[in-house]
DNA sequence: TTCAATTACCGACAGGTTGTCGGTAATCCA
DNA sequence: TGGATTACCGACAACCTGTCGGTAATTGAA
C-alpha cells in the first residue's frame, strides 16, 4: 500500500533515520538500502527527495549545526548575562553532546565518521568563531582581556576544544580534570586575562 | 605474461599508486580497479598483499607519518642546535607539504579525503606531541618558558597548526602573514615565553 | 464536480563497487 | 629433482548508488 506524506515530513523522516544509521555504522557502511528498508519506502522515493547520498549527509550537517549555531548566537548576544558567562556558554554550545544529539556525538570521532565530523567542524567553526571573537573584543574594551588577535585566538580555542574534547570519554577522571583545567589556563593566556579570572565561570562547564 | 616480484616490492608499488590516486580522487572515489589497472596486475594480486582497501589506506598513513615523525624526532633530539630552533623545526616537520609528499598534502583538506586526513592527524599528533612537550619542559628548566601544562600546551599548538594551516593556500598573502604572526604570538603566550622571544626563530618558518 | 497538472511514490535495472576462491605458475630449499 | 611455499590470475557473488518509465494520490482551476 502506498503512503503519501508531505515532502517536508518525508524528508525529515529520511534525515532522522539516516542520522541514526550514519552515526551507528558510519557514512560509508550505512547504505541507502538500510535507510529505505527501515522506513519502508522505495529506492525511487529516497532519490525523489534527495539527489544523492552525500546530499543527505549535508542536510544532516545543516540541521545539526544550525541548531548549535543558533544556540550559540542566542547566548553570545544576551547582554543581560556577564561577559564571562556568555563566553563560556558560547564555547559550550558546540558540545552538542550535552544537549540533544547524544547518540550522534558519541560516535562522531570514530574513523568511519571522519567525513561527517569534518563537515560539522567546518560549519560550526565558521559560525561560532566570529561570535567568540566579538566577545573577546568586548573583553578587550572592558579591560579584562588583552590580545591583539581576537579572531585567531577564537579560532585556536574553538579548534582545540572541538578536536581534543572529542575523545574525552576515553580518559580516566583525573586526566579529564587535568585537561579541563589546562584548557581554562590556556584560554586565559590566549586572551590575556588574569590568571584564575576565568576559573569561576568555566569550571562548571569544562570539569 | 606473468611478472613476479618480491612481496615488498609489489606492496610498495601498490602503495605508490594508491597514494597518488587517493590524493587525486579521494579514498571513496578511487577504486581498487583503478589501482590494479594502472599497475597491470589482477584483482587477486592486490588482495594477496592487502586484505582490504582500508588496509591500503592505513599502510599509506603509516608510511607517511613514520617519515614525518622520524624527521621530527631527529630535530627534537639534536642538542647541538639551540632550543628554539629545535622547537620550530619539530613543529614544522609535520608540514610534510614542504618536504616530500607535495601532491598528497595539497589535496588533503578536500572533503573527500576526510578519512585520510583524520588518520594522519591522529598518528602525527600522538608521535609529535610528546616531543614538543619535552622541549617545553627543557625550556621551563632553562627559565625561558613558564607553564604548568607542557603536554596540553603542546597538544593545543599542534592541533591548531595542523588544522588551521590546512587551508592556508586559499588565503591572500596579508591574511597568511597575519595568521602566521598570530600563531607565533599565541605560542609565546601558551608557553609563557617573553613576548617577541619566539619571533626570530619562528618567523622564517611560518611566514 | 470534473479533469488536468502536479507531485509523491514505486521497483526493475544498468553499471559500478569490494572481497573471495579455486587454480596456475614461479621460486625456494631440502 | 621434486615438493612446499609463495606470487599471481580472473571469474564470480554479493553488494552498492543513481536512473527512469510508469503509477497513484493530491491539488486547484474551470
Amino acid at each position: 500500500m502506498r503512503v503519501v506524506k508531505t515532502a517536508e515530513e518525508r524528508k525529515n523522516e529520511i534525515l532522522d533515520v539516516a542520522e541514526e544509521l550514519f552515526a551507528q555504522k558510519g557514512f560509508d557502511h550505512a547504505s541507502t538500502n538500510d535507510i529505505i528498508h527501515r522506513i519502508g519506502i522505495a529506492r525511487g522515493t529516497l532519490y525523489h527527495h534527495f539527489s544523492s547520498k552525500e546530499e543527505i549527509l549535508d542536510a544532516i550537517v545543516d540541521r545539526m549545526t544550525d541548531q548549535a549555531v543558533a544556540r550559540a548566537k542566542r547566548v553570545a548576544a544576551d547582554r543581560e548575562e556577564p561577559l564571562l558567562e556568555r563566553l563560556t556558554g558560547t564555547i559550550g554550545a558546540l558540545n552538542i553532546d550535552s544537549a540533544s544529539g547524544h547518540t550522534v556525538m558519541e560516535q562522531l570521532h570514530k574513523p568511519q565518521n571522519a567525513l561527517l565530523h569534518q563537515k560539522m567542524q567546518e560549519r560550526l567553526l565558521s559560525g561560532v568563531v566570529p561570535l567568540i571573537a566579538g566577545l573577546i573584543e568586548e573583553g578587550n574594551a572592558a579591560g579584562i582581556f588583552h590580545t591583539e588577535f581576537p579572531t585567531e585566538a577564537s579560532e585556536m580555542i574553538m579548534i582545540y576544544s572541538n578536536t581534543a574534547f572529542d575523545e574525552l570519554a576515553e580518559l580516566i577522571p583525573e586526566e579529564k580534570e587535568r585537561k579541563g583545567r589546562a584548557f581554562i589556563y590556556h584560554t586565559e593566556r590566549l586572551l590575556g586575562a588574569e590568571e584564575g579570572s576565568l576559573q569561576a565561570a568555566m569550571i562548571g562547564f569544562f570539569i
